[in-house]
DNA sequence: AAAAAAT
């Protein structure tokens, strides 16, 4: 094995010696401007309300308002409008409209400083050992295959300083210690900032948030201001970002606050289960950026409290969940029956680590003209991941589990042991392994959707601080999540999809470290038998012999279409149909796809520094 | 069949 910037990170003492000069809270501006003309003391002199460049059509049907320009080219011109009267539209009647930031404080928008519970943070990193679970992990970029097709690709960059994000962003970037791009970011980015539509397959835990935001914060900094109706308490945010699960929310809500800050561009989130009032409240004071669920937006807009007739920026984390059958309806409702602008007038974005054939299709009803891009990443089911597969018949999977734990606590040290997260099918299921494992000594804890929001959140906190460092989850918690010091995902009840399974996974092995996944295989996993063996094989990793024996055997299963799993999270579909049936979901054949297209990644990392991990 | 997502 070769070594990488992973290792010395993780064996790096300096990690918060990092200078972290953002303590001192500033006060933002007292009324909503518009974020072009914040931090910038032209914008003084407020001018008469000029006539907007562009309208939305509040016939509120057409949906296809062209703003500024429309197509896709996003224009430069950020500075017109100025000053014409945003603030005073419709909110914060009290106040006079200041549109500026050398004016009027007020202490109810003073912007909470997002940085500083990093310190915190830290300080927990330290409570884990996090030399721990870290191997050798060389030179990790070296060869990160992509494939992107599609007209015009614009190319890559190497650093963030080669793409114009502004000052305020880079600010940001160094506040929150990344100093590279990630593969998928150095692709994905240029490509967004050039106003193209994405569909993007990267790695769980490869970046990706930050992959989004930063082309969609950049560009409503940039934007010809626009303004925007002044309709009773609507609100017509710019970006939409919808998410499976309200955790989910939360975290791209974090981070988008932590990319945005003092940049003028608002973030708000709006998810279900918790109070709406408080959202309304939230959204009355302003929104450029809204992250949600799908629910409680449809909700909102019911209401009419949300508009999107205003969406110029549309993204769809872990995507492929969003189309499926579940969702799939609530997402057409949204992006196709509200009054969002039309696809090629509106920029979309799509990301997931995986990405089924079947759902490449619906997708491509919301994209126009769009880049497919798959970065493959070195870790998660490939590297990073040492992953085992048992055979555990139903009846004895909690002593086996049982025995698992002991193990693990054994190899701790001063009796504190790593996070393990344990997957199980059922709500109820996990409720019972959740009690079960508490009263055999091995503090837990359980998310998934039977419980209110409240344990939900408090669950993750526990989980994540190592005051239960056992959870027991659903699929609620398979997708997205970043839990540092995640050293162990065990598949008690397997999922009935491969996809599900790299989802899973990739809870684990995350920002470089090395992660185990223990999978409990038995009679009523048979159609996983097959998918699973090729992952496995696939990632290098040792199958046991009785598993490659099911999998002769089974039958194709375990998956929406065969080829999701491939490689990288998948090709192209446009490409594969044009190859005609293309059956070869096993042997690495990549069905003569364009993979093995050096990422050239530098590596590089300074001790202590992070890179953008999601 | 289950999970998620609005009240």
């Amino acid at each position: 094995m070769r070594t990488s910037w992973a290792d010395s990170v993780a064996n790096s003492p300096s990690e918060t010696a990092v200078s972290n000069n953002n303590s001192v809270p500033r006060p933002t501006q007292s009324t909503y401007v518009p974020p072009h003309l914040r931090s910038n003391s032209a914008a003084d002199t407020p001018t008469p309300a000029g006539p907007p460049t562009a309208r939305p059509s509040f016939s509120g049907n057409t949906g296809g308002s062209r703003w500024g320009g429309g197509g896709g080219a996003r224009p430069e011109s950020g500075r017109q409008g100025q000053g014409n009267g945003y603030a005073a539209a419709g909110r914060d009647g009290g106040s006079s409209g200041r549109n500026n930031r050398s004016g009027g404080w007020d202490r109810r928008e003073r912007e909470v400083n997002p940085f500083v519970n990093d310190d915190k943070v830290d300080e927990v990193k330290q409570g884990f050992r996090e030399h721990e679970n870290t191997v050798i992990n060389f030179d990790a970029y070296e060869d990160i295959p992509v494939e992107i097709s599609g007209e015009n690709v614009p190319p890559p960059v190497n650093t963030f300083a080669e793409i114009d994000l502004g000052e305020m962003m880079n600010q940001n970037i160094r506040r929150c210690k990344y100093v590279k791009p990630t593969p998928v970011q150095r692709y994905a980015i240029p490509i967004a900032l050039a106003g193209r539509d994405l569909m993007a397959c990267a790695q769980t835990g490869s970046g990706k948030t930050a992959a989004f935001c930063f082309p969609i914060i950049t560009g409503i900094m940039r934007d010809q201001y626009i303004q925007r109706s002044r309709g009773g308490r609507t609100v017509y945010p710019l970006g939409l970002i919808l998410s499976p699960t309200r955790e989910l929310s939360c975290q791209i809500h974090d981070e988008a606050k932590k990319f945005s800050y003092q940049t003028g561009v608002k973030v708000v989130v709006a998810y279900g289960g918790a109070s709406i009032n408080q959202q309304l409240r939230e959204l009355e004071r302003g929104v450029d950026i809204l992250v949600a669920t799908p629910g409680r937006l449809v909700d909102l807009l019911e209401r009419a409290r949300v508009s999107l007739q205003a969406i110029r920026y549309l993204a769809l984390d872990e995507a492929d969940r969003m189309l499926d059958m579940g969702f799939e309806p609530q997402i057409r409702k949204i992006v196709e029956q509200m009054d969002m602008p039309n696809r090629g007038v509106r920029q979309t974005m799509l990301f997931s680590a995986t990405f089924p054939r079947e759902i490449q299709r619906l997708a491509s009803d919301f994209l126009s003209n769009y880049i497919f891009l798959a970065v493959g990443r070195v870790g998660s089911s490939t590297d990073l991941i040492v992953q085992r597969v048992e055979f555990v018949p139903e009846s004895d999977k909690r002593s086996h589990l049982m025995d698992l734990l002991h193990a693990q606590r054994e190899n701790g040290e001063h009796g504190k042991q790593a996070l393990t997260l344990v997957f199980v099918e059922t709500k109820k299921g996990a409720d019972s392994l959740e009690h079960w494992l508490c009263i055999n000594g091995f503090p837990s804890t359980t998310i998934h959707g039977d419980r209110s929001q409240q344990e939900r959140e408090l669950a993750l906190r526990s989980f994540k601080s190592g005051k239960t460092p056992i959870l027991v989850a659903t699929d609620v918690a398979a997708r997205g999540l970043d839990i540092p010091h995640v050293a162990h995902v065990v598949n008690f009840d397997l999922p009935n999809d491969i996809d599900d399974y790299v989802h899973r996974i990739g809870r684990t092995g995350r920002a470089g470290k090395s992660g185990l996944a223990t999978a409990f295989f038995n009679d009523s996993n048979l159609s996983l038998a097959r998918p699973l063996a090729e992952l496995m094989h696939e990632a290098n990793q040792e199958v046991p012999q009785w598993l490659t024996h099911y999998a002769s055997r089974a039958p194709y299963g375990g998956n929406k279409n065969r080829r999701s799993g491939g490689r990288f999270g998948g090709c192209d579909f446009r490409r594969e149909e044009s190859f005609g049936k293309n059956l070869d979901y096993y042997g690495g054949g990549n069905g003569g796809t364009a993979f093995g297209v050096p990422a050239d990644y530098g590596g590089g990392y300074a001790p202590g520094i992070t890179s953008a991990w999601d």
